[in-house]
RNA sequence: GCUGGAGUGGCGGAAUGGCAUACGCGUCGGUCUCAAAAACCGAUGUCCUCGCGGACUUGUGGGUUCAACUCCCACCUCCAGCACCA
């Protein structure tokens, strides 16, 4: 009987409901045994699972079955990123409230998930909309804002006009929001931020240390802490008492500034033109710099505008007066919103140089071609040189230069060695509903005064009024709003903002080591034994603002001395999206395809397959139907083959018996069957050679035959070699189809076999004797590398380069023996005959190479 | 521009410097069938050749080596991130 869509069904519930009853995957902290922390970053409840769920959870699901069965104490939690502005969207299109459209998907997203089959401890479920958890959300802010990493300030942030709602720098892409792709515009805003730059050193530090994750990865985050070491240089203001401070990374071009370059914000800017000719026509500039969206300030690369202030300055090494400039391209949140020009050796300055007729001089010659001059030059030359027209320094190599010049400066009160971050403070505030509340209290005597502890969590009110416009649905929810203060007793005023939600994901992973303590945040033990986590799996679209918020909150912790890793996840997996002709599959572009549709026909565990097998992890998948049914077709020849091949009475153990060379190639397969798929789970998941090593070893199984032997005893005997093969494809199998491996291994009845099992001295739950055990906790089979040493190697043969034949030779056969064996063979003969042999190269029980 | 990654059959992809194209899909041929589907068996990089066999082939061009998809140099193309960052 075939493996047929009704068998699915019914396997796939039955073992399901088996997991389930007996939470076979609950993990409990034992000190005795090595744990292992699976996690995939949690899914934001926004209906069914999709594909990309399926693919991101299957892939972790895989490695957490494959370590329970090597014997490790694993945890492989799930839980829901519940907060956020589409369950808003939601209640204002459909009418219901977020909080019971949330559940409502979560209920949706969790029977998916069991459809799956994936190890989850359900008991450790948690959603970041409880107010179970959200009031620990509030707690670390409190933390924060007493070790004064959470402040208020009014500053001019990105706003997000159609959300109307502030972003986070890391949630601004190319100058638009990333959630819903409108344009972002500056707006001025009392908001809360976390001093994450007070991490910068730290979180680029170590870094380094993370060298299980993607290089791609680590790489966007330095860039995006952007530490750069320069100086600051200070240029007196002619006639004035002001200074103006400049930021460079070129200290060796110092000699070569000809003029000083404001942003249209500097506060200097509007200043310096008071009282001067050009006072006009700088507050003109000023005002249209500040009317121009940033990112048409920022696009064009031709364009350079900008006035002159009508101010001049004093370069501080050779007392030489400069005009000061005020231009767009220079940025206010950069450095010190303020530059010294050197038009011959930086792009923008040369362009903006030339546009504007202001002086140039070269102050770095090309060694090898000392001949640069102002005149001539179509560009900047920024390469390496030697200083010129720079007193005492010319001759100096440039990047000498920067050190020296500085140590100069630094001497005579000139500037100073400055290090500039790229990386901004955190803004977490949302004008939105559905978030965490912010627990702060303002007091018109106090100020603003923190929450007590003991008053957490501060409730989401249930009946705000949501409309997407007009500011904080809170403020309108007056039984909120009004309150006393905590400090004096006085009428006072909740803050009405909410958090991002990205504060709620950036530490679930340790809520999960202890998901319902109502009295502390997790216990500390829990958190010691199983952080930091394992194996992190989820979309390369988090490799900043997820994973560099989780590192941050992870530090703080650690310095409030509740965990104690540096970095909460070990290894990275970003696996690669799911792509159906060649494109992202997606509702708005109609090309998705339901999990649900595929589970109907194949099943749980021919998806898991096909979504394991069609490409490695990391990569994008394309989605390829016959694909599918190809995976399919293969659990059906295990399927029959078990059904009608495997006899579960042959008890025999496979020591009694003598193999022939029938046996030992079947032999020969299953070990490397297992040595494949081992090396492959070990050496980074590469789940698709993994797959395609137990279908080699399939292959091995339907070509062995056990009914040719002669005499009945070694037909028995052969039976053996076939049962053991089989069960080893089942246990093979196991974590990659796992309702299908459960099934047969039920099917194959009491353990009749050694296949080779794991010896270790990690301990395992207790498994029942036989196969009415779960698969699940089975130890892993163990390859014998006698096994994979056969008598004879096939080793080809080059002469000059080129394969000229094959031979069946004896492994480790010597150079005398191969040399009689090769020259012997007539194609051999052919390329060599006549000529000397010059080189005899033996790779042993590879090749030979003949050079003559 | 900077940073990171990738270019291998008709397709997805495989190869610690040692037989390129494993495994799967597709295609072609066959078995079974009245027929089809399913299943099973076999073939399948390109070119020349009836065949034996030979030549060529991992983005391009060089180099190192007995031997290069793999190492080195230069370049091209594509993907991703960042970007008037001083």
């Amino acid at each position: 009987m075939p493996y047929t869509t009704n068998d699915i069904k019914r396997i796939e519930e039955k073992w399901q409901q088996y997991w389930a009853v007996n939470k076979i995957f609950a993990a409990r902290e034992d000190a005795g045994r090595k744990k292992y922390y699976v996690l995939e970053m949690f899914p934001y409840p926004s209906g069914k699972i999709h594909m990309g769920h399926v693919r991101n959870y299957t892939i972790a699901d895989v490695i957490a079955r494959y370590k329970m069965m090597r014997g490790f104490n694993v945890l492989h939690p799930m839980g829901y990123d519940a907060f956020g502005q589409p369950a808003e969207n939601a209640a204002i299109k459909r009418g219901v409230s977020p909080s019971d459209w949330t559940y409502k998907c979560i209920d949706d997203m969790r029977s998916g998930l069991s459809r799956m089959g994936f190890s989850y401890d359900w008991d450790r479920e948690l959603a970041t909309c409880d107010a179970s958890y959200y009031k620990w959300n509030q707690w670390i802010f409190l933390k924060m804002f007493e070790k004064g990493l959470a402040y208020k300030k009014g500053s001019p942030v990105n706003w997000c006009p159609s959300c109307e709602t502030t972003l986070a720098n890391e949630e601004v892409i190319n100058g638009a929001c990333w959630r819903c792709k409108s344009e972002v515009v500056q707006k001025d805003l009392e908001q809360w931020y976390l001093k994450i730059t007070q991490y910068a050193e730290p979180l680029l530090a170590d870094l380094k240390k993370l060298d299980n994750w993607p290089e791609r990865v680590r790489a966007m985050q330095e860039n995006w802490i952007g530490k750069s070491f320069g100086t600051e240089i200070y240029f007196k203001v002619k006639g004035t008492d002001e200074v103006i401070k400049v930021f460079t990374t070129r200290a060796d071009t110092i000699f070569g500034a000809t003029y000083v370059t404001l942003a249209p914000e500097h506060p200097l800017t509007k200043k310096l033109a008071q009282g001067t000719p050009q006072e006009k026509a700088v507050a003109a500039f000023i005002e249209k710099a500040a009317n121009t969206s940033k990112s048409l300030r920022v696009s064009g690369d031709e364009r350079k505008e900008g006035v002159f202030t009508g101010a001049y300055a004093i370069n501080p090494v050779n007392n030489e007066t400069v005009p000061v400039w005020t231009a767009d391209y220079v940025l206010m949140e950069y450095g010190t919103g303020a530059i010294m020009a050197v038009p011959t050796h930086d792009q923008r300055d040369f362009e903006f140089a030339r546009a504007h007729n202001l002086p140039m001089r070269v102050v770095i010659q090309d060694s090898a071609r000392p001949t640069l001059t102002p005149q001539q030059m179509t560009k900047a030359y920024e390469d390496a040189g030697v200083l010129v027209n720079s007193a005492q320094f010319d001759g100096t190599p440039n990047e000498e230069a920067k050190k020296k010049i500085t140590e100069w400066m630094d001497a005579s009160g000139m500037g100073k060695f400055q290090i500039h971050w790229r990386l901004r403070d955190w803004l977490i505030s949302r004008q939105r509903y559905w978030g965490t509340p912010i627990p702060i209290i303002y007091c018109p005597t106090c100020g603003a005064v923190p929450v007590p502890e003991k008053d957490l969590p501060v409730a989401l009110p249930k009946d705000a009024p949501i409309t997407g416009e007009g500011g904080s649905p809170l403020a309108k929810v007056k039984a909120f709003v009004e309150v006393k203060c905590p400090q004096c007793g006085k009428d006072a005023r909740r803050e009405t903002d909410t958090m991002a939600t990205f504060f709620d994901s950036s530490w679930y992973f340790l809520r999960y080591c202890d998901a319902h303590n109502d009295k502390v945040i997790f216990d500390q033990k829990a958190a010691a034994y199983w952080m930091p986590v394992d194996q992190y799996i989820g979309g390369i679209e988090h490799a900043i603002l997820h994973l560099l918020y989780s590192r941050f909150f992870t530090k703080f912790l650690k310095d409030l001395g509740l965990v104690s890793c540096e970095e909460p996840f070990t290894r990275l997996l970003t696996q690669g999206m799911v792509l159906k002709e060649g494109e992202v599959m997606s509702k708005s572009r109609g090309n998705v395809v339901d999990p649900d549709e595929v589970l109907a026909r194949f099943g749980a565990d021919t998806l898991r397959l096909f979504i394991l097998f069609a490409a490695p992890p990391e990569d994008q998948l394309e989605w390829n139907a016959s694909g599918l049914e190809g995976n399919w077709r293969f659990l059906n020849r295990i399927w029959n083959a078990v059904e009608g091949r495997y006899k579960s009475d042959v008890r025999r153990q496979t020591s009694d018996v003598q193999p022939d060379a029938e046996d030992k190639k079947l032999e020969l397969e299953r070990n490397s069957a297992i040595k494949k798929v081992t090396d492959g789970m070990e050496g980074g998941f590469k789940f698709n050679t993994a797959i395609s090593a137990v279908m080699v070893l399939m292959n091995a199984v339907d070509k062995y035959e056990t009914g040719q032997a002669a005499d009945v005893g070694h037909q028995a005997d052969k039976q053996l070699f076939l049962n053991r093969a089989l069960e080893t494809v089942v246990l093979l199998l196991a974590p990659f189809a796992p309702h299908f491996a459960e099934e047969l291994w039920e099917m194959m009845g009491e353990r009749p076999v050694d296949v080779g099992r794991e010896t270790s001295d990690v301990k395992r739950p207790a498994s029942k004797p036989g196969h009415k055990a779960s698969v699940a906790f089975e130890p892993w089979p163990a390859f014998d590398e006698a096994a994979l040493k056969t008598d004879s190697v096939r080793i080809a043969v080059q002469v000059n380069g080129k394969v000229r034949g094959q031979f069946e030779v004896p492994r480790d056969a010597d150079e005398a023996v191969l040399r009689a064996i090769v020259l012997a063979d007539e194609a051999v003969q052919r390329h060599v005959a006549g000529k000397e042999i010059r080189k005899f190269i033996v790779v042993p029980n590879k090749l030979v190479s003949l050079v003559v």
